[in-house]
DNA sequence: CGAGGTCAAGGGTCAC
DNA sequence: GTGACCCTTGACCTC
């Protein structure tokens, strides 16, 4: 109840916790005049001072050397000395601003200044801009309200006391009147509420403007988007959204149990899948570019927008995640997004030559923002530019049941060809090519199966699986190495390759080998194999295709990351506390680009389905009725499949 | 603003007249020291329950590592006790529940007994099973633990019991931080208050789930209903929380009421204690049974604990990470104790608050990773060879000095050739040759003059370089890319190669330049580029010269990776708590085996150095005297060694 | 040490 | 979706 009193006297009256009531009405009395309470409140001044210094954000910057270089004998100064630094922000100190009246602007201000110093200065919106010229002012008149404090009495206006206590504070985002410090910063409830369910729900605004629309108490609802770069921008932070009080449901079931709920999550999914699937990359082609533009100069700024816009207009088929389609309302998205599609699929049957042109400036204006970026940013704090990544890549991780991996998608066999290899006999070479197959065709049902990897459009799945098969087939023959006994395999293999000694296959084998050994050794388990795939196959690289959704690949790959990485720490027991496991096999993964798809198809795959580019019967196996994958009758399945695959080439 | 300024006059006051109460000024000294150094970033860390206990300074408590290093040399033994306890807590506690040490254990196995007791989850039994094998794999370790405890008489004991309750102990409900014994049980603060007010306020919680809801730090304030069922099945007293006191008095107006108060005080809590006992609904009443029953009913408690201990004889499994027996340690110790010591010495051997943390997270998760454990129950087998290959890593780690990387040797610049890049104008085919091969000079120079590197033999060292050099020049190219304006250059290459179409090369410069956004967008650093060309080098594939030390290359990558790490978790402010940093530089990696040597070569070397094989002329580099890495004279020797190079070929 | 209390800053709700 | 309003949490403190 106590805490009430700071906000809103009015507001005392709703605690339940009630104590006694007496205790209320005295502590209102002593907030107004002399309170009986002064002892403990000295007290927690002190400790502040001392101990949670940093814990108390408003009193936080309250320091010892501060404290005695301010020190006055006068009464009254210590009065202002002490409300400016109970409500000064670290660098009000620098400053000594005695002042009350701009004790909130000193708050805002040094806010402000916070986060240009985080981000050195170079995040100079206009809004930013009108800030600082505030603060710059303020600055000036600070030193003037300072000298008027020697003169002036402070206790007369009632409008400055108020101001003071607490009305004084200002949404830093919107200039509203401040309920409190919240995620970090002086801020108002409209904001407060509009920061943690943005964040919580990872919605992707959209600005209908050039993103630098004002945000003040009168327009903050007219975008949302730029609203939420306010938010960032003044230093609120991400982490400190906390979760939903609710019991944790996989994905979106149980909300059942409030109606309220049901209809709320119910147009938060909507929208979600509006922006997921229509909107992402220009939200986050704007968002880039936005960033970078935050964070550059303004001249830097106006290049950069220059720049993209100029060769946007010279390259029609720009790839779709740096247009900057800035017009797209809800209603002209299905559109854009249509002529985005078209653009794609274009793409994909012409020549990329242009397209790919197209994409390198679009990197190369990239790159060359990013570098500004960080050349400006001296020190490594990674501010905004990194908290809108990571924001775009949770919404990202928002939209795939979680974990990606389950105890039942974790397992992985095939039931090997028919004469069942033996330790001692070579295995025939139809063998091979079988068990080949079978691992590659389990594997492609597996990803197909998956729920995060069927989020994505059906041609990007088949990029992606036509891109990265290969390792996930490598790891997936390592993995059923002790079914098809692999050993026996290579060696049968080794010494047929070294009768005509062909030194690539050699060493692709040797290669294999060497990763069986590891992998071995390692004990990898299935839920780590099942993981280290995911990785393998949500890899945004290498293709032109993928480049539109080249975030969501990402994050989904970084999301595989991390959950294999909680998977390990829940397992240090088991692997005898092995702190840099997760390295250990990460690192597999970057020796798995040194296969050659060729060599492997051709050592193989050729015995069975002859000659083919996996990469090239992709699009058929995918197209096939998906097959349980635990189901033991995968093999006639499997069998059914290649023999359509190779009838049909 | 009125009652600040009372406040504010009072605080003044007593701050003028220097502090009258003994307390304020012993708390301003303790500030300036304890606290030199907070900042706004770190108050924040106090919410954020991943940092919580590792990053905030000002916590009053001392943390385990802490006291445990002060301990050490004076009690020698019962450091041993104490990290006996700290990293077999959980297993322990089975034995030892009487035992004064032990009694956070206790509470731990109350906790994991009761809710596998009580649950009605489905879980129950697998976890119960997980439970039950995971106790039964390390019950010889516990019996010699236990034998431990008998033997050594602590005279101490005080001290032990307070560095237990201080240091090891975790929330049983939460298994959060505990800040002592609360209600009955150790808990944290927050499970302290939650139980509190819960009592006090009677309120009736409701489950939005089956009941079964996981409480944890993390998920704790997920379900009220399943926190306080987990408080009451852990043994917290409903009794033990008394009724609401009086707000605290100051010091001024006490003194006339104090006896009155006391009194006052005292007659409530006895009438409240009745009542407590006797108003709480049926909710708690039910569940106060069970707790009751599990709490205070020894003979049923040791009924359980007695069957785990026999099922715990039967199983002879020996856990590796307790086996290895050594023979360095005092002689009063038991054989048991100097071998867990030794084992002790070995995970903590390098970061003791890294291993310290991982630990006790493993511990944390103790029943999660049993649970998980599934099919995985060989798990005995891999900590065998996983130990010993974790111990012949470390072999390998104390032959190098640490860190790998320095500030200095972090750092990496060249200076760019004569015509220094501009920005608009076209880079000459010369200087893009010109400064590649500066960059690709530097990258070996730098390698060369690694200590670790240095510790390899000078063929092994060739080979690396020779299998690796590419990546390692991608890396430095990228790092140098504001040096040498690579933005620029990528995109004078790529018109160029336009006109003649090259798909591979085309391919190539697309990957540079995509790997250039990457980097620029994470913002990597330069010590993170110095360990990530480490662990490119650090390769043990690819050659059969490097086979006959392929577990040392193995280990100074699994080091350099590890440095990495303990790197980033130090930055994680830095980073906005990006805990999967390290992933994504690390899958930058993997795209790094993607480059041609053949295509990159062509790129960029033929220009200067003619159509030479780069691994031809590594040999000739390497024998090269070397040149400090931050010389600002690398130019000229730079060119003196291309030349050198050039005619000797 | 373990009861108590405090209150900034999290959370959620539900008219609008 | 917004935000005024209220409840809850938990680190820090006193007794
Ligand atoms: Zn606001
Ligand atoms: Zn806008
Ligand atoms: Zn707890
Ligand atoms: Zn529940």
């Amino acid at each position: 109840m106590g805490r009430r009193t700071d906000i809103d006297n009015d507001d005392d009256e709703q605690q339940s916790t009630s104590s006694t009531t007496s205790s209320s009405s005295t502590r209102l009395a002593h907030e107004s005049q002399t309170n009986p309470n002064t002892n403990s409140d000295e007290d927690k001044l002190d400790n502040d001072l001392l101990i949670h210094d940093t814990v108390l954000p408003h009193r936080k910057r309250i320091r010892r050397d501060t404290l005695l270089s301010i020190q006055q004998p006068q009464h009254p100064q210590q009065q202002q000395l002490y409300v400016q630094h109970q409500h000064s922000e670290p660098l009000t100190r620098c400053y000594k601003l005695d002042d009350e009246d701009a004790h909130n602007c000193n708050n805002d201000e040094a806010h402000a200044l916070n986060s240009t110093t985080i981000s050195h200065s170079n995040q100079i919106t206009a809004a930013a801009n009108g800030l600082l010229s505030l603060s710059n002012s303020l600055l000036v008149s600070n030193d003037k309200l300072n000298e008027c404090h020697l003169n002036i009495p402070i206790g007369d206006g009632t409008t400055i006391s108020t101001t003071n206590g607490d009305l004084t504070s200002l949404c830093c985002v919107c200039q509203d009147r401040a309920s409190g410090r919240h995620y970090g910063v002086l801020s108002c409830e409209g904001c407060k509420g509009f920061f943690k369910r943005s964040i919580r729900k990872q919605v992707l605004y959209t600005c209908l403007s050039i993103k630098d629309c004002p945000i003040n108490k009168f327009m903050r609802n007219r975008c949302q988007y730029c609203r939420l770069q306010k938010c960032l921008q003044v230093g609120m932070r991400v982490e400190a959204v906390q979760n939903e009080r609710r019991p944790y449901t996989t994905k979106h079931d149980l909300l059942a149990s409030v109606n309220h709920d049901q209809h709320l999550r119910k147009s938060n999914e909507t929208i979600m899948l509006n922006s997921a699937s229509n909107d992402i990359h220009t939200y986050l082609n704007n968002n880039r570019n936005d960033t970078i533009r935050i964070i550059n100069e303004n001249k830097t700024l106006h290049s950069i927008l220059s720049s993209s816009a100029t060769s946007r207009v010279e390259t029609p088929t720009t790839p779709v995640f740096l247009s900057p389609p800035s017009s797209s309302s809800s209603s002209s998205l299905s559109t854009t997004t249509t002529s985005l599609h078209i653009d794609c699929n274009i793409k994909t049957e012409t020549t990329n030559n242009q397209n790919a042109a197209a994409i390198s400036r679009a990197f190369d204006n990239l790159a060359k923002a990013a570098l500004q970026s960080r050349s400006n940013t001296n020190n490594e704090a990674l501010s905004l530019i990194q908290q809108q990544y990571l924001l775009n890549e949770k919404h990202y991780w928002r939209q795939v049941d979680r974990p990606l991996i389950t105890a039942e998608s974790s397992t992985f066999t095939i039931t090997p060809p028919s004469p069942p290899s033996n330790r001692d006999t070579q295995p025939s070479n139809s063998f091979i090519c079988e068990s080949a197959s079978r691992i590659l065709f389990q594997s492609i049902d597996w990803i197909k199966s998956n729920p995060c990897f069927q989020t994505l459009d059906t041609n990007i799945q088949i990029t992606l699986i036509q891109n990265n098969w290969l390792a996930m087939f490598i790891l997936s023959l390592v993995q059923c190495s002790s079914i098809v006994n692999l050993t026996n395999i290579l060696s049968t293999l080794l010494t047929k390759k070294a009768d005509n000694f062909d030194s690539n296959k050699y060493h692709q084998l040797r290669r294999i080998q060497s990763l069986l050994y590891e992998f071995d050794r390692l004990q990898v388990t299935a839920t780590e194999y099942a993981y280290l795939k995911l990785i393998s196959i949500f890899n945004p690289n290498n293709s032109v295709e993928c480049m539109r959704v080249y975030d969501q690949i990402d994050a989904y790959r970084i999301l595989s990351y991390k959950e294999l990485q909680d998977y390990l720490n829940d397992r240090l027991v088991s692997t005898s506390f092995d702190e840099c496991r997760i390295g250990r096999i990460l690192l597999k993964l970057s020796s798995l680009p040194e296969f050659d798809t060729n060599i492997i198809e051709e050592i193989f795959f050729v015995g069975l389905i002859g000659s083919v580019q996996i990469h090239k019967i992709i699009p058929c196996i995918l197209k096939m009725n998906v097959v349980s994958t635990s189901s033991p009758t995968i093999k006639c399945e499997k069998t059914d499949q290649q023999s359509l695959v190779s009838s049909s080439l």
